[in-house]
DNA sequence: AGCGTTCCCGTTAACGTTCACATGGTCCGG
DNA sequence: CCGGACCATGTGAACGTTAACGGGAACGCT
């Protein structure tokens, strides 16, 4: 009666299925949710009614009524950039395949920025996770000021802690990795050209690089700063190449910067990887086909995504809280192409596992 | 009272606030939303007891009485290709701008694929509007199926209709724009190499190639089909080299493709641009650190996803049904790298905007 | 003094579901 | 022919918030 002048089409309700059918609500919910206790009869009108007024039951009454939203939430930065977007296309996977659904809130990938609004704003919306993939950039870390009764988050780009879930790709191993590659080529002046100072996973892959040269006894090289992009990369390797003229190796911190870094290289007239070889990180697929073919570390990103997601399905499962605390490491695996090939004559030493990395390294050109 | 023995710690609702500061439940409701009717005393006290616990007020309940979600709804395919990102980039920068929340659904980007169910699912979450960044490649049309009462649908992907709103990316000409270009270089033999079948931009390009050649009198050359990625890219210029051994052009209908289609070419000694012209489509920024510079067609991806939710927000406050349909185009640009270099000794036949192109042209290396 | 305003606040009823419990019927064994 | 078990269904309350409306106090004006 107190209809307003206004009114859209009423939206049907499951009320109204139940007076078409002649039954109570109760029965029509009970169809909706396949239970069992309705006789075939009325469960075949009730499916009838709902199927002839393409009747949708809403999901957000559901959620209000049961405390639980069946979403997770995602804070994700810089989706621009190969690795979030794989990432995410790792959870989308996942919490498809578990009828979950996801909010998600992008955040800039670069300056200071407060983690917390954002995550207050998921809580508001009652998901019952939180996968952060984003780096925190705050004034101060957010896990120090999360509200209590928080769900249980997944944070992939920062430090491990005591009090929350982390997995993170091994980057420092991975950083390892790369440059004891170029060691084992035999380089010896081997700069670094790394992620945004701000990023943990920058920090990381850097000192990878600082300890595999101190193991080799090697002074580290040059070192310069790019913020993700192939144009940082260019820019940085233009001054890398004026600090240390010299140098023979460069491991990159991204793909997207090595590839930046080979055409400054390359319009210098320097021979990859003859006069320099170069390593990247990520393991784009792409990278097969970059002129030379780029040496790279892999990161297991979708995997990343999806195992983010099982860990908080299963933190919402297991209700005890801080019980579900992981702190998951996935290793890298190195990826030989050409601008920083095997080692030819020292067959011997290589300290990577050479079968799989030759296996990647025969592109399907 | 009926209170279960599983109880979770109750959480603090709007309720417990009132409680807390003696005042009824819709003084606090007026303080959370900012109305002017509260005395500044209350307020304020009611402020610090909402600060003190914490207290989140539930979307959730307020989208069921409101009946409105604030939420917006993403349908795409393809994370890991850069175009779909990138607008994904554009989306949720606007929507965050609008304080919309995004639900987000990924699909298979390749195969059959009924998106009615995800539609459903994202009205069931009540969402406002839905943008559809993806493919439809089910049996038939989705369009013609859509549940009365669907929120307002914007779709980036598919064939402009009377019905619904399309924003696009001006495939068609940007598939002159590019074949133009490789025509007035002076090419004459010149292939092309498309997306999958099943995605209607590569149609559209690969239209745009043919009429651009047909009006240049000049006979379609080879034509290969892709996936999108650099290996089918790598794989698809192979069989165009064997067909047509005797090409001096490919127009490839994206960036990627491209990527893998000079390294085939480059793998077999022919020179580009010298004896083949390349030019790819997408605009990626990496492009230009490519061996050679990789000449391309920019799409305004980024705008395409924020025209997107302007449209969308539009729609939903104009509450008009269909008088809102628009079909907007976006139109592309040509950027002149060294995959495809300007007609040195003809500028009079160049037909883009030399300024622009010049401009875009200049890497900063 | 009377009356209309304005300001502040409370009460009641939704929103569309599901949960816990109640109810009536049918079937079976004794 | 009765008690219990089981099946199919209905009833009332609750989830957490906002909309609509009503009402009292304080103030200003004629």
């Amino acid at each position: 009666m107190p209809r307003l002048p206004s009114a859209d089409p009423p939206r049907v309700t499951i009320k109204e299925i139940a007076r078409m059918c002649g039954v109570s609500v109760q029965t029509v919910s009970r169809v909706i949710n396949r239970r069992p206790d309705v006789s075939p009869d009325t469960r075949a009108q009730v499916e009838a009614a709902i199927e002839a007024v393409g009747f949708q039951p809403s999901a957000v009454a559901r959620s209000l009524v049961q405390r639980r939203s069946y979403t997770l939430g995602i804070i994700a930065a810089g989706l621009r950039y190969f690795g979030v977007a794989q990432t995410l296309n790792g959870i989308t996977e996942a919490s498809e395949a578990s009828g979950y659904a996801l909010l998600l809130k992008e955040i800039p990938s670069t300056g200071e920025f407060d983690l917390l609004p954002v995550i207050e704003f998921l809580m508001a919306h009652r998901v019952e996770g939180i996968i952060v993939a984003a780096p925190d950039r705050g004034e101060a870390d957010v896990r120090g000021h999360l509200p209590r009764s928080s769900p249980p988050i997944v944070f992939l780009k920062s430090e491990p802690s005591p009090m929350f879930s982390t997995i993170l790709i091994d980057n420092y191993g991975g950083g390892r990795q790369a440059t004891g590659h170029l060691v084992s080529l035999g380089r010896s002046r081997i700069a670094h050209l790394a992620g945004p100072r701000d990023w943990h996973e920058a920090r990381d892959r850097q000192q990878g690089w600082r300890d595999a040269l101190r193991d080799a006894a090697l002074e580290p090289g040059a070192l310069a700063f790019g913020n993700w992009s192939a144009e940082s990369g260019a820019v940085a390797m233009a001054r890398i190449l004026e600090e240390a003229p010299d140098l023979d190796a460069v491991f990159v911190a991204n793909d997207q910067m090595a590839l930046g870094a080979m055409s400054t290289v390359r319009a210098r007239g320097i021979a990859v990887p003859e006069q320099v070889a170069i390593v990247g990180f990520d393991g784009l697929e792409e990278g097969a086909y970059f002129s030379p073919s780029l040496t790279t570390v892999r990161q297991p990103l979708r995997e990343l995504g999806q195992l983010a997601v099982r860990e908080l399905l299963a933190a919402v499962a297991g209700h005890e809280p801080g019980s579900s605390v992981h702190a998951l490491t996935l290793a890298t695996e190195l990826i030989v192409r050409e601008s920083a090939p095997h080692p030819l004559g020292a067959a011997l030493a290589i300290p990577e596992a050479p079968a799989l990395a030759i296996a990647e390294a025969t592109a399907p050109a």
